[in-house]
DNA sequence: CCAGTACTAGAATATTTCTCTAGAAACTTG
DNA sequence: CAAGTTTCTAGAGAAATATTCTAGTACTGG
């Protein structure tokens, strides 16, 4: 399953940068191991080889998109002090995200309802939870001083990530009314005043 | 391609009802032709004779899952009269709709990049325009008279429904951290912060 | 009651899907 | 260099897919 010579980390990496790359030109009904095959100029066997099974390959090639979109709001958030800062730079870089990889935001958009998910649930968690935790702990001091409102536990992410991930994922749908550029100068100083704390 | 018998309306309904349930039951992958057949126990002739092929089928399903969420959200809201009251009116209903509907809720997330969109584009457009209009002359006089924000034209939207949408969305996905109830009694107030305008 | 239209039925078709197997080639290690 | 493991190729096979087609049944308007 994991890959153990350099030769075959090679190959593996084609495959996921293809599944990509068809999944973007060939949308979700295109998806599937053939084409993967073809444009990728790798045989089914190595295919199965890597990864056992086609979902195996779409829940390594899901795991991977995620973790690139949360590297890039960790890094934009740890260059920040102040919870409203913090707070400004997440959705500006998930903006970005969207608009600079457009074929990693769609993937993960368009898998959540994907078959796949929850027969690889663990694999996907293992590969979050690190990076998820990051972001919770550069915003649990900001709550407990009061900067932040202090809600149950998912309900600041709701806040905080849904007008931005809505948003990204009308313009990836191709809706022609949404201007992303617009979209992060207006909405960060708007979801902050959603989440900004008693303790000003 | 519209029934012109009594008779025919109803095996379109059973057919839309089935296809409905079969998408609960068995997820976007067993969403199929045949499964829609087999447990609606109606012939493949005359879903291709009411629908003309199974994207229309999808395609006429989710027009109509759309009308009911709007309508749904159109009834709270007319009920109100000030712009926060309306605002807190929207939320709650959509979660109550999805609490209560989930089915429906779930057809419509999961066929966000679904194939069929593109192709019956204009279809759907013509089911949820008169609806949308109705939602959009309720926030006007309010944006003009400064109690909501006044924000170019679909990020007012993407603030208000965008956290409500992921909270539902993961919901329906199945994450156990979330809690619809919880989720109405505190996000109504905190999506009011984000849209109240200059104008107390 | 007759003609024409709406509707229903179900078999047949042509593609396309994922998965598996068996063995050859390449690399690594001792 | 030799043994053992990893990686890769090629193709066969079984199941499932959306659609078309032909034929038959119910309804409706005149």
């Amino acid at each position: 399953m994991s890959p153990k010579q350099p030769r075959g980390e090679e190959t593996a990496r084609r495959l996921l940068a293809a599944a990509l790359e068809v999944h973007e030109h060939k949308g979700p009904e295109g998806f599937t191991v053939q084409a993967v095959t073809s444009t990728s100029g790798i045989s089914l066997g190595s295919l199965y080889h890597h990864f056992g099974s086609f979902d195996g390959l779409a829940a390594a090639l899901y795991a991977r998109c995620m973790a690139d979109l949360l590297d890039a709001l960790i890094a934009s958030l740890e260059r920040t002090r102040t919870a409203r800062t913090g707070v400004r730079a997440v959705v500006v870089a998930y903006l970005r995200f969207a608009e600079e990889q457009p074929a990693k935001a769609r993937f993960i958009h368009a898998s959540s309802y994907a078959g796949f998910l929850p027969a690889h649930t663990a694999a996907i968690a293992a590969a979050k939870a690190p990076r998820i935790e990051r972001l919770q702990s550069w915003a649990r001091p900001h709550a407990e001083t009061g900067h932040i409102v202090d809600l149950p536990d998912p309900l600041t992410e709701m806040l905080l990530i849904g007008p931005v991930a809505e948003t990204a994922r009308r313009w990836l749908a191709g809706d022609p009314t949404i201007d992303l550029k617009q979209a992060s100068r207006v909405l960060p100083e708007r979801i902050w005043q959603s989440l900004r704390g008693p303790q000003e």
